[in-house]
RNA sequence: GGCGCUAUCGUCUAACGGUUAGGACGGAGCCCUCUCAAGGCUCAAAUACGGGUUCGAUUCCCGUUAGCGCUACCA
C-alpha cells in the first residue's frame, strides 16, 4: 500500500517550494493509486500561528489539491512520547542534564568544536540518571548514536541514489526537549512509522537529517520507508527561498491574487526540478499525473527567476498565458469576473462573455483584464492625447475626414464585424486613404489608444450608440478649422 | 570549521560512452497583418576548471573551484 504525506509546519505562509512538495507527493499518490496524507507538524508551539495554518489551507484550496487523511502532530503527543520511551527503554537513548545553551558563544563553541555529544552525560550511570531525574532535574533525551557497533548509516534515496554517512559524524541528537515535548525528528519518525508512510518525499534540506531518521526507525523496530528528496527551489541570488528575505513573491497566494490559473501554477512548479523527459511543457493536471515518476526528478536546485521589477518568473507568466488561451471561453469569462470587479468595472456576465474572446489571447494574467478590457467597461473613456488620432503619414485634417466619413457609415451599417469590415474598407477606398490610415483614427477614437483588440470585433461589442458617441468626442478634440463639412 | 549534496545556453531542461549538444522561456530579426496579440520562420546563447579511464567522454573516476544544505532543547 502506497502512502505519502505532506507535513508542513505552520510557521509561515504556504510558499511555492512547499506547494511543489505537496504537488509531487500528490502526483505520486494519484499516479500509483496511493493515499495522500496531510499532516500538520505543529510541535513547535512557540512559532506556530493560526494565520500560517490558514494560509496553507487557502493555498491548497486554490490549487484544488485534496488529501485523503489528515492529522495534527499536536494531538499525537502521547504517541511520540511513548515512542521516545521505547527507545530509552532499549538503552538507545540517554538523559542529558546539561542546561540549555543560552549565550551565542556557547552555541558557537559547539559548532567549532564539532560537538557530537557530552561524554559525561552519555556515560552517566543508570542509577545516577534515575536519581537526578527523580529529583526533578530537567534533561533532554538524546539518541545514543552507535559508534562502536557500526561505522556508517546508509539508505537508498530514490532521487539521489545510495547515501551513506559515518556514525562518527552524527551527533547525539535530541528526541525530547527538557519540557517533555518531542523534537521534530522524534515526532516525525514516530508518526511516519505509525501512519505506515511508504514513501517520504520532501525537500533536499532533509537529506542529511535522514541518517538520523533511519536510526530512529531502526530503534523503533520498524523498517525505514523509502526516501525521495527533492532539489530545492532557490532565488536568483542563489539563496533558499524565504519569506523573510524575498517577501510575498514566494507565497502561493501572491500568484493567485496576481491572476495566475491554478493549473498554470502547478504546471510551472512541476517543471522546476522535474521533467517528463520528452519535449512537452504545457501539461494538464491529468497529463502530469500520467507522466509523473520519481525518475524524472533531477538532483540540482532550480532557480525561480524573479526580479525586483518583475516578481514572477517569465516562464510562469508564459505558462499562464498558454493555459488562458486553451481554456474554454465560458470558464475564462467566469474567472475574469472577480478581476474585472477588482478593477472597478462592475461587469455583468453577458458583457464579459462578449469581451472574453477579444482579450483571450491578449492577456497573460487574469488581472490584465484591467488594462486590456477597460475600453468595454469604462464610460466615458479616460482622457487621451488627440495627437493619437492622427494616422501614419497623415494629418489632423485626414483624421477628421476619416472620422466624419466613418461616422456616416456607422450610423446605418449593421453592427456585425463582417459588414463593418466591408463598409469601412469601402469608405477607405473612396477617400483614397490606406486601410491603416482609415482604421487607426477610428480605433483611437473608440479605444483611446492605438493598441487594442481587432477593430471590427471591438465595434460590434461596443455597439452603435457608444461608437458614435466616442467618434463625436474625438471629432470635438480635433482642431475645428480643419474639419471638413459635407 | 566538519559532514553531505550539486554543477549543460541568462533561466527551466533533454541527450544507452559515439548528436552539427536538442527543446522551452526570455532576447534580436523577418513574415503574416487594421494596431496589439497569437501564429510561422531565422539568429545569438551552454557541457565550471584540471587530471585520468577509454578508440571515443556532457555522460564513468579523482582533484580543484563554486553554490546549496545539515551541523539547535527550529522544522
Amino acid at each position: 500500500m502506497l502512502r505519502v504525506r505532506f507535513a508542513p509546519s505552520p510557521t509561515g505562509y504556504l510558499h511555492i517550494g512547499s506547494a511543489r512538495t505537496f504537488i509531487f507527493n500528490w502526483l505520486y499518490a494519484r499516479r500509483n493509486g496511493g493515499t495522500m496524507i496531510l499532516r500538520i507538524d505543529d510541535t513547535d508551539v512557540e512559532r506556530n500561528t493560526q494565520e500560517s495554518l490558514d494560509s496553507i489551507y487557502e493555498g491548497l484550496r486554490w490549487l484544488d489539491l485534496s488529501w485523503d487523511e489528515f492529522y495534527r502532530q499536536s494531538e499525537r503527543g502521547e504517541l511520540h512520547r511513548s515512542a521516545a520511551e521505547t527507545i530509552f527503554a532499549k538503552g538507545l537513548a540517554y538523559r542529558d542534564f546539561t542546561p540549555a545553551a543560552v549565550s551565542e558563544d556557547e552555541e558557537k563553541s559547539h559548532a567549532d568544536g564539532q560537538w557530537l555529544f557530552n561524554p559525561a552525560m552519555r556515560e552517566l550511570s543508570k542509577e545516577e540518571s534515575d536519581r537526578r531525574a527523580a529529583a526533578g532535574e530537567p534533561f533532554v533525551l538524546r539518541f545514543r548514536v552507535p559508534r562502536e557497533s557500526r561505522t556508517e548509516v546508509t539508505f537508498q534515496d530514490l532521487v539521489y541514489g545510495a547515501q551513506s554517512k559515518a556514525t562518527a559524524d552524527i551527533e547525539d541528537f535530541a528526541l525530547l526537549r527538557s519540557s517533555g515535548v518531542p523534537t521534530y525528528h522524534m515526532a516525525s519518525c514516530a508518526d511516519d512509522a505509525d501512519l505506515r508512510i511508504s514513501h517520504i518525499i520532501r525537500g533536499q534540506d532533509h537529506l542529511t537529517n535522514t541518517f538520523k531518521h533511519v536510526l530512529i526507525f531502526e530503534a523503533l523496530g520498524v523498517t525505514p520507508p523509502n526516501f525521495a528528496h527533492l532539489p530545492l527551489l532557490i532565488a536568483p541570488d542563489g539563496s533558499k527561498l524565504s519569506k523573510r528575505k524575498h517577501g510575498p513573491v514566494v507565497s502561493v497566494t501572491t500568484y493567485r491574487d496576481a491572476g495566475f490559473l491554478p493549473q498554470a501554477f502547478i504546471n510551472f512548479v512541476c517543471l522546476l526540478g522535474w521533467s517528463p523527459k520528452d519535449d512537452r511543457e504545457v501539461l494538464s493536471r491529468q497529463e502530469l499525473v500520467d507522466a509523473f515518476s520519481l525518475e524524472g526528478i533531477n538532483q540540482s536546485n532550480a532557480t525561480v527567476n524573479f526580479t525586483e521589477q518583475d516578481p514572477f518568473d517569465p516562464k510562469a507568466v508564459w505558462f499562464n498565458a498558454e493555459h488562458i488561451r486553451t481554456m474554454p471561453q465560458e470558464q475564462l469569462a467566469e474567472q475574469l469576473l472577480p478581476f474585472a470587479a477588482a478593477a472597478g468595472f462592475s461587469p455583468d456576465r453577458a458583457k464579459m462573455k462578449q469581451v472574453t474572446p477579444l482579450i483571450q489571447e491578449r492577456i497573460r494574467l487574469l488581472s490584465d483584464v484591467k488594462t486590456t478590457a477597460d475600453i468595454f467597461f469604462l464610460d466615458p473613456l479616460p482622457p487621451y492625447d488627440s495627437a493619437e488620432l492622427i494616422p501614419q503619414k497623415g494629418d489632423a485634417a485626414m483624421a477628421a475626414t476619416v472620422l466624419e466619413r466613418a461616422r456616416q457609415v456607422l450610423e446605418t451599417a449593421e453592427f456585425r464585424h463582417e459588414t463593418l469590415d466591408a463598409a469601412l474598407r469601402a469608405a477607405a477606398a473612396e477617400l483614397k486613404v490606406k486601410t491603416g490610415q482609415m482604421f487607426q483614427p477610428i480605433r483611437v477614437a473608440v479605444c483611446g489608444r492605438k493598441v487594442a483588440p481587432p477593430l471590427f470585433e471591438t465595434l460590434e461589442v461596443l455597439g452603435r450608440e457608444t461608437t458614435l458617441k466616442r467618434i463625436d468626442e474625438a471629432l470635438r478634440m480635433l482642431p475645428a478649422p480643419l474639419r471638413t463639412e459635407n
